[in-house]
DNA sequence: ATTCGCCCTATTTTT
DNA sequence: TAGGGCGAAT
């Protein structure tokens, strides 16, 4: 174990004896399946500095994480362990980010453009629509977001279109397949992936191109990944492809944090990871560093209930603190203003800072009282994971121009911006083009700048196209070699962008919303140039496609000042001094739809309130409303099952259960399914 | 091209 | 309830 002198020994004295075993298996399949807050993930981070130490070349390294956050953290972490510089250090991402990488080195294999675009769910969404306008559907009619529901869900079984029509047991499920066909043959027209291809694709040149996998496969001597026991079979299969050879493949889980089964996830994964690694070393953790025991001990009843699981109890190495308290509320309304008057009294007084607080929820729409009532005391706060920001109109139009600014053109962003502002490219002209589009399967822009073509078109017309053609043609020279900041502000010049804002703007108020959010994408721009050591336009488009948008500097944490609003399933792998977990109700935790769907997701709803409760390291408080607003009517609600599990009464739990399972049963359609 | 107004439905969780 | 989407009117 002697180290160069430039290589830094990494500190064992931060590892238990469990850890430093795992951390110290060089080479060979190993499996780290402990309980939450037993230092997993400190174990991934430590063994890829050990790899390090022992003079594994950084890049040779993959770690998988599951967040783009959690990803920075880590590479930010190994760095410092090592003192790495900037410019050194392992390859980490996610599977989207690794994928996406790969696919750009070969998507020429795959018959698709070198610079194809990630589509995302709303250009997604603008696909189905037009696909649908071709696709006769006697019956009820499909809503796209559905079927992009159901196109997510076959693509999560590795299945593409012919797999699914072969699949299809009834006459919907194979309209919804020739609708997914259709589908993707659009994106492929439109040289487009949207974001489950990204992992489908490489499994196909994979499969189809044993010379690139083996070079995929050769590039790295280890591999290892957090959170396991979320993977779906694409991933797996991924991860088991480029493992192979080497076998050098560190998976690190915990089966009780297993909550995407709804998208995919199978923890069946980690569960017969000796099966597939006969070889592997399997190392357990018992001692949590997080969370004092009296959270523990409510953690440990709860995940109980559940009937297929490894059994282990999470053991504090931190002793003893206050009892987790159950507290109820009249409404959310209430709810909210009791837990927001709390945590300012706190922060008046010093006890802590806003930081040390996070509200977790289990739906999105839990948060408008939250942020109501913290804006009113006059708390900062943030929103993990919230996408409002990207999807106002004004970033969303600046980024399809951006779009335009890199061919292949992009046909979603062009049809975004083809009359913004308005510049006499009007329906009739839109729909003109999208014929001759579907009907020579040309791509838009191919037909906008095909003249034979255009001359149809009334002389107004062509000019206005004419003119939006060559307007296009001089924002991509110009894009050429310029950052993206600079591109930006070249698009909201030419094209009079803030004076089309104060043309639609009502009041100064909302002109000014809509300046900020154009000046907001610039600072966003700005922030990844800073990130990055050689910013490109194309890059920038990648990371905003898959990665985390902010661009906050890696391996910072959560601002001190601002209290973390996030919900259930953003909370993952992050911990907080004090936690508020609200809302536990029956209908909402568990929610509606899985008890309506049966006892396996439930299951997964009790998983996902122990991942919750486990964030908490010091302060846990449980809270529900006894009236809940839902589809506009205040309705009665009572205290979740969960709440009376975590109190040890298993009868009154069953009740609760029983009494909203028939409920729900009844006032819950059954979501169609392929 | 824009705006008004009516109707309808509802996102559970997200890389 | 409220917000979005769509059709009709200006
Ligand atoms: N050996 C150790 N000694 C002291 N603290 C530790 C040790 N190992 C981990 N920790 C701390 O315990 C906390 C939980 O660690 P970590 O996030 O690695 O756990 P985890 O098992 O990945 O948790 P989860 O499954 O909940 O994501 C972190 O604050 C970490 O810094």
């Amino acid at each position: 174990m002697q180290a160069k002198s430039t290589l830094c020994q990494i500190p064992w004295n931060q590892l238990n004896p469990q850890q430093r075993e795992a951390v110290g298996v060089l080479s060979g399949p190993l499996l780290v399946l402990a309980g939450a807050g037993t230092g997993k993930t400190r174990v991934v981070t430590y063994r890829v500095a050990n790899l390090i130490a022992h003079r594994v070349p950084p890049r040779r390294i993959l770690a998988v994480t599951f967040t783009r956050k959690a990803a920075g953290e880590m590479l930010a972490r190994v760095r410092r362990l090592l003192r790495l510089p900037k410019d050194q250090g392992p390859v980490v991402g996610t599977f989207h980010s690794l994928c996406l990488d790969i696919l750009r080195r070969h998507a020429q294999h795959l018959g698709y453009p070198k610079h194809f675009v990630v589509y995302d769910r709303s250009d997604q969404l603008s696909v189905i629509r037009t696909v649908l306008r071709e696709v006769v559907t006697s019956g009820p009619s499909f809503r796209p977001a559905d079927l992009a529901a159901w196109f997510s869900t076959w693509k999560a079984q590795g299945l593409w279109p012919q797999d699914a029509s072969a699949r299809a047991s009834d006459p919907r499920t194979e309209l919804a397949a020739v609708v997914y066909r259709r589908y993707q043959q659009a994106l492929r027209l439109a040289g487009a992936v949207d974001f489950d291809d990204l992992l489908l694709l490489v499994l196909k040149l994979f499969d189809e191109h044993p010379a690139v996998l083996q070079q995929e496969r050769n590039r790295f001597e280890h591999i290892l990944i957090d959170e396991y026991q979320d993977t779906n079979p694409p991933q797996y299969r991924i991860i088991r492809l480029l493992a192979q050879g080497h076998c050098n493949l560190c998976a690190v889980g915990d089966d009780d944090q297993s909550i995407y089964r709804w998208r995919g996830a199978r923890v069946e994964h980690i569960l017969q990871f000796q099966r597939d690694w006969p070889q592997a070393r399997i190392i357990r953790l018992e001692e949590n560093y997080r969370s004092t025991q009296p959270i523990l001990d409510l953690a440990n009843r709860v995940i109980g209930f559940n009937r297929h699981r490894h059994a282990k109890q999470l053991r504090s190495a931190r002793g003893s603190g206050p009892r987790p308290r159950i507290v109820a509320f009249a409404d959310p309304e209430e709810e909210a203003q009791a837990i927001v008057s709390q945590i300012a009294a706190a922060v008046r007084s010093r006890q802590a800072r806003p930081g040390d607080f996070a509200i977790l929820f289990r739906t999105n729409d839990q948060i408008r009282p939250f942020e109501a009532q913290l804006r009113q005391l006059g708390l900062s706060y943030t929103v993990v994971g919230s996408t409002s920001f990207f999807d106002r109109k004004e970033v969303r139009d600046l980024m399809a121009f951006l779009q335009l600014a890199l061919p292949p053109v992009n046909d979603v962003a062009l049809l975004r911006v083809i009359n913004v502002p308005p510049r006499g490219i009007g329906t009739q002209s839109v729909e003109w083009l999208l014929e001759q589009s579907v009907q020579q399967n040309r791509r838009i822009w191919s037909v906008m700048t095909d003249s034979q073509l255009l001359a149809q078109l009334p002389p107004r017309t062509q000019k206005a196209l004419g003119e939006f053609v060559r307007w296009v043609e001089a924002l991509q020279a110009r894009a050429r070699r310029r950052k993206p900041s600079q591109v930006l502000s070249w698009i909201v010049d030419t094209v009079q962008y803030e004076q089309e804002i104060a043309r639609v703007s009502r009041t100064p108020e909302e002109q000014q919303g809509r300046q900020m959010a154009v000046q907001g994408l610039l600072e966003t721009a700005a922030a990844y140039e800073a990130q990055e050591p050689r910013p490109s336009l194309r890059r920038f488009l990648d990371q905003m496609a898959v990665e985390d948008r902010t661009f906050a500097k890696p391996g910072q944490n959560f601002s001190p000042d601002e209290v973390v609003l996030i919900t259930l399933h953003g909370a993952k792998g992050l911990e907080f001094s004090r936690v508020y977990l609200v809302g536990v109700e029956e209908g909402l935790l568990p929610h509606r739809h899985s008890i309506a769907e049966g006892q396996a997701a439930v299951e997964e709803e009790r998983r996902l309130f122990y991942v919750g409760i486990t964030r908490a390291q010091d302060v846990l408080t449980l809270s529900y409303c006894r009236h809940r607003p839902y589809r506009g009517r205040k309705k009665p609600c009572v205290p979740s099952r969960f709440l009376y599990e975590a109190a040890g009464q298993a009868q009154l739990a069953q009740q609760a259960a029983a009494h909203a399972t028939q409920q729900w049963n009844q006032e819950t359609p059954s979501a169609e399914k392929p």
